[in-house]
DNA sequence: TGAATTCCTAGTAATTTTGTAGTATATTAT
DNA sequence: ATAATATACTACAAAATTACTAGGAATTCA
């Protein structure tokens, strides 16, 4: 049930965005740099934010990414599900389509459902904002 | 965010055994051909909840696992942290000590807390009896 | 034009998950 | 006693996923 590096990396540079929105275009080389991660790893990670529109970019010199968004307009559990895929805990709640036609009919899913309403209640209760404004108390380790 | 197959053979395993559960010991055989899962694999995931006193074993003929409470004394959370590991979806919430120092100050680590609490709190409120209730009227499609 | 930067595709290393295999040990029925 | 039936234990292996790495094309700005 771990949430894998995607998701929590993702977490930082989208913290990373919002503390610098009002510096124009931010370069991945220069988040890579502050949160000590990666930078082709970063932009594989920005590309799935990218897409969704999440964030938005210009390239060449000067280029780089911001936020679509003012921070408090963005959720913990809209960023992890862009970048982790889905929050559900077996693959029968995944998408739309079920892969298994017995299982809306199992015991089991029902549990998982409820495992997965509960995990996006509190990730979606909890803004980007939040995030920057704790940061700035408390810091990050970078290991969570 | 996955489950397992551990936790979710675990718990198809220990709702067979509720089921079953006057018959004496059953063996992983018998198990295994009902829930067409691995005899061996099952064999390794039984004894995580042997070793944590969830199930007894004998040896021999006539030989095999039975429970060691009543189906309603054990609960969805207990079973699937003794074959998971844990629930938390990060390291740093997993035991007693945290590998990194600087993380009770930090933000995200909060949030993983939150999402960990919300998540026991399902799964512990669910008893394996309600499981054996609900199965009998569902059944179980296996692939979750 | 040249430096900086995103965009895109592919490959690869490391780790975790999901099993298999084989043998030793214990129990029961005959 | 012996044969059949099971668990107990250890080690190995295949498959899948995660976590990066590499290189070059396209774009933008000074």
């Amino acid at each position: 049930m771990k949430i894998s590096t995607k998701g929590r990396y993702a977490l930082r540079l989208m913290t990373d965005l919002a503390i610098h929105k009002d510096e124009g275009y931010i370069s991945i080389k220069s988040i890579a740099t502050r949160q000590n991660i990666s930078e082709k790893y970063l932009e594989q990670i920005i590309k799935l934010l990218a897409k969704e529109n999440l964030v938005e970019s210009t390239r060449g010199a000067q280029g780089g990414y911001k936020l679509t968004r003012e921070p408090i307009e963005y959720t913990v559990g809209e960023i992890l599900r862009v970048t982790e895929g889905s929050l559900a805990p077996v693959a029968c709640l995944e998408t739309d389509d079920n892969p298994c036609e017995n299982c809306m009919d199992c015991v089991t899913l029902e549990i998982w459902q409820c495992v997965l309403d509960a995990v996006n209640k509190v990730v979606d209760s909890i803004t980007l904002q939040y995030l920057v404004d704790k940061q700035k108390e408390k810091g990050n380790c970078g290991c969570c």
